[in-house]
DNA sequence: CAATCCATTCAATATTTACTGAAAGCTAAT
DNA sequence: ATTAGCTTTCAGTAAATATTGAATGGATTG
């Protein structure tokens, strides 16, 4: 397979799994384009590359950005600014599950406190609670085990997490 | 809280994280009413409970059948279909990490397989080819500690694994 | 074997989500 | 103070996804 092939095959296999990794498609392209990267490239080049708009180049750097998953990168003399991708993948891995955690289980744990408040005492009223009350458990200790891990250094998942859990 | 309320907003959480979880929200909320439903539901009480359309119930009810997140029950004398949810939490939490699993880590496992095969020597190329692999090294770990998770047991999870992490 | 009762499918439609391009903002150079 | 270079915003538009409802299929009953 040539250079350029698999850059682009990259690039396209990013973007869709993106979808479906709580990331939109054109954040998981210009993701990418920058992790493939040779030097750190300038909104136009990222626009002209994956042909698509200033502005939406623009929104899809400065949500990458937030997530701490690229960084600025002034160059001297230079105006417009450069951009470099996170390249050590537990780092990478670390900041998209940190943002998840806060997209998708944070507000469950959140929702399931108030509504854990349900008064009464029926049959149904108790096993609602049961229900409401083994989730909460349940996303709890997830919540807690993520934090956990995001603490954790690559070596130590690598190490020993790994060795334990196989 | 009053349990109808309860009730409700467990239901519209569930189907609002759903969205995020992968799971778009008609499926989520289908789930989360089985959920908490007291006795097995029919069709049609989903639809109305819900209201949605007849098409609509039955297929996210064949999707929540086909990810094994609830069950068909079959009432004798009756002529249609019943449904209940699978109930245990840990049991859920695995069939869902299963699915996205499927969808979100596989595909990329496969595609950086091929992508591996890039071929050339400059330093461009060997810089794409760190990234690749550094990525395959990485999901595949993933991958094989997602499935040792998934024969775990919840006694396991809870135990040793909590343990462990804290 | 016709009628009924459910389940299923799918093209049309509606809803949600993402993208564009033009306009406005900033900042630095002249 | 004006221009030029680059960034940001956002209303309108386009694309992707989900939902409806009507038609079809199958099975059971009288």
């Amino acid at each position: 397979m040539e250079l350029s092939e698999g850059k682009q095959k990259f690039i396209e296999t990013w973007g869709t799994l993106g979808s479906s990794w709580g990331i939109n498609r054109t954040m998981a392209q210009v993701h990418a384009l920058l992790l493939i990267a040779p030097e750190a490239m300038s909104s136009k080049e990222i626009m002209d590359d994956l042909k698509i708009s200033l502005g939406n180049a623009n929104m899809n750097i400065r949500a990458l950005l937030s997530w701490g998953l690229i960084y600025k990168h002034l160059v001297p003399g230079e105006r417009k600014e450069f951009f470099v991708a996170e390249k050590d993948m537990w780092v990478v891995a670390k900041k998209i599950i940190e943002q998840r955690k806060k997209k998708e289980l944070e507000p469950l744990v959140k929702a399931l406190e108030e509504i854990s408040a349900v008064e009464g005492t029926g049959k149904e009223t108790e096993e609602f609670k049961k229900v409401v009350q083994d989730l909460k458990l349940f996303s709890n200790k997830s919540n807690s085990a993520l934090e956990t891990l995001l603490k954790a250094d690559s070596n130590w998942f690598v190490g020993t997490f790994m060795k334990m859990i196989k």
